[in-house]
RNA sequence: UGCCUGAUUGUGUAACGGUAGCACGACUGUUUUUGGUGCAGUUUGUCUUGGUUCGAAUCCAGGUCAGGCAACCA
């Protein structure tokens, strides 16, 4: 009966950690930089922080690292904090690198007086070539033996704003000839005049990453601090500032990021497309945004059961989007409300239907019997669609063609008479009758009959907007295509189509989740209005009948 | 040509020296007033070569392949 669920590597970690008392408990942060959207990458990264601080017994800080003023805007942190709470995490405390700057001021002067750090006039490109190649070491220059009272007045400069941007840099002096790189004597401070979201103008002197990131998780006295595998290299910076400046010994570990089939995982990427129009918002549908999903119509729930079910581990991976959309359609198929909504119409007129009309109930989710019913008026002229009707049917189809029988969901069983066709050779009408003995859960008809049609009553039929999805990109695996990945943008990646919906659609409340019966999970969109009803569809139900065809 | 990661079925992920398991996908069959759902079942795998061991996916050595590492970005 016990299930035992085995540990990633991280939790490993912590389990051993917690048993050998290294900590009373654990506290992770995640640590959006506020330049963009989050993305389905970064729900991999939240329910991973949050989550393990929720198994443990810990909490989690949710720290804007906002170090970089020239990319970030207050737009995307109230984005960011919005994505993080829709998808049912709590943070313990909101922090900014932001609010450290003092303590990194002097962070930084204390490796000027322990002679780690010089400040650098050299430019960029100076810098860069300096620093030598993976295989060659870097050289040094002049400037590296300045000494601890010049650095320290010249770094007072800095901040007074007594230079120009780019002017000087203060550098940590570690290894020129290290073979990490990021040993190279790193940059820790530039000069950049930027408006700060947050602390405005009150600096012209920023923080890099490395001399940020590390302290700001020192500070706030992080436990384990977990990143992705690209932040391996800098993990011997991370320990070597803090073991230099004697603060709180935060941990950093890797796990890899999250890639998915027939999208992009990059927040430049995503903001290309935005920015180029080829899709029409952060929050756009077809977008693997957290705000594109949402307005989707996917599920917090069915988002967490996803990065539960991906794993944490330290390879490279490339997800099938196919278990994206089993967990949505999972999630779905318990909490949908069902409807009837018919694309692609053609008319069903039923030929001894002489009551006018008539209500009849169908439920509201058969997964659910708590679900309840609604009405469903029926009447002797609905739509069905026009793939439900085959005027020489093949062998296995299971719907309606001349002499075909089939139930009309929730209402009756109908025998196809006739059809008309226009000049052109398509069908305009089908005529069918209908057997009284067989209404929907009163049947005595005793005819079984293997297909069931959805249909709308035309006359009560509502007018309805349906976006139908396809995915962005047309190649899997977008990181081995060559060329510029906006060359396999899927240029059908929407198709918005009109349809007729039953009247119960138009009174359901704007957060409902829907199946369109045989059709698909629908959500209604942000602009959707009671005159101009919009639904997105999250996702196709599985479709073993086109699969069939195909074949 | 340096350093750092990693390699288990189509895709993910377990197995912590002792039966290679699970999920998704695919394929069968079955149930079904959604060709949906449910249920039952089938399917394919330890990168390679050596070594240690009674026994290796796991430990060791070499190789191969993949990814990362040089930004006044994070």
């Amino acid at each position: 009966m016990s299930e035992e669920k085995s540990l990633n590597f991280i939790e490993e970690i912590i389990s051993q950690d917690l048993a050998a008392g290294k900590y009373k408990s654990i506290l992770t942060r995640f640590p959006p930089e506020p330049n963009g959207y989050l993305h389905i990458g970064h729900a991999k990264s939240i329910c991973l922080n949050f989550g393990l601080a929720k198994s443990f017994g810990g909490s989690t800080n949710l720290r804007f690292d906002d170090t970089n003023p020239a990319k970030e805007d207050i737009e995307y942190v109230d984005s960011i904090k919005e994505d993080v709470k829709w998808l049912g995490f709590e943070w313990v405390k909101e922090c900014y690198a932001s609010d450290y700057f003092d303590q990194l001021y002097s962070f930084a002067v204390q490796l000027i007086e322990k002679g780690l750090a010089y400040v650098d006039d050299s430019s960029a490109e100076e810098i860069a070539q300096q620093k030598g190649t993976p295989t060659v070491p870097g050289t040094g220059n002049a400037f590296r033996n300045r000494s601890i009272p010049e650095n320290l007045e010249l770094f007072a400069g800095m901040k007074a704003g007594k230079y120009a941007d780019g002017e000087k840099v203060l550098r940590a002096k570690i290894d020129l000839a290290s073979p990490n790189m990021h040993m190279r004597d790193p940059l820790l401070y530039r000069i950049k005049r930027a408006h700060h979201h947050r602390t405005g103008d009150a600096w012209c002197i920023y923080p890099m990453y490395d001399f940020a990131h590390g302290q700001s998780d020192s500070i706030e006295n992080i436990t384990h601090s977990v990143c992705t595998l690209e932040f391996i290299p800098h993990r011997a910076l991370y320990d070597w500032g803090i073991e230099q400046l004697g603060i709180y010994p935060s941990h950093q570990y890797e796990f890899a990021r999250l890639n998915m089939t027939y999208t992009v995982m990059s927040k430049r990427k995503l903001l290309q497309l935005v920015e180029e129009g080829h899709v029409e918002s952060w929050d756009d549908p077809r977008m693997p945004t957290i705000s594109g999903m949402r307005r989707r119509g996917y599920t917090p729930e069915s988002i967490r059961d996803f990065c539960d079910r991906i794993g944490i581990a330290k390879r490279e991976n490339i997800i099938d989007f196919s278990l994206l959309e089993f967990c949505v359609r999972e999630h779905l198929n318990k909490v949908a409300q069902r409807r009837m909504v018919v694309t692609n119409p053609i008319k069903l007129v039923i030929t001894n239907f002489d009551k006018g009309e008539e209500i009849l109930h169908s439920e509201n989710n058969p997964e659910d019997p708590n679900a309840g019913t609604r009405d469903v008026p029926f009447s002797n002229e609905l739509w069905i669609e026009r793939e439900d009707f085959m005027e020489e049917p093949t062998k296995k189809y299971f719907r309606l063609g001349p002499g075909l029988s089939v139930r009309l969901k929730s209402a009756y069983i109908v025998t196809c008479e006739s059809f008309e066709k226009d000049e052109a050779g398509n069908i305009t009408k089908v005529f069918a009758s209908y057997n009284p003995d067989s209404k929907s859960g009163q049947d005595t008809s005793g005819i079984h009959v293997k297909g069931t049609l959805h249909w709308v009553s035309a006359k009560h039929a509502v007018p309805v907007t349906l976006n139908e999805y396809d995915r962005l990109f047309s190649v899997e695996d977008l990181s081995s295509a060559d060329g510029d990945f906006k060359d396999y943008i899927n240029p059908n990646s929407l198709k918005a189509v009109k349809a007729f919906a039953e009247p119960a659609l138009v009174n359901d409340t704007l957060d409902a989740r829907f199946q369109f019966l045989r059709k698909g999970y629908f959500y209604q969109d942000k602009n959707s209005t009671k005159d101009n009803l919009i639904f997105n569809r999250t996702v196709g139900l599985k479709d073993a009948w086109a699969k069939e065809q195909k074949k």
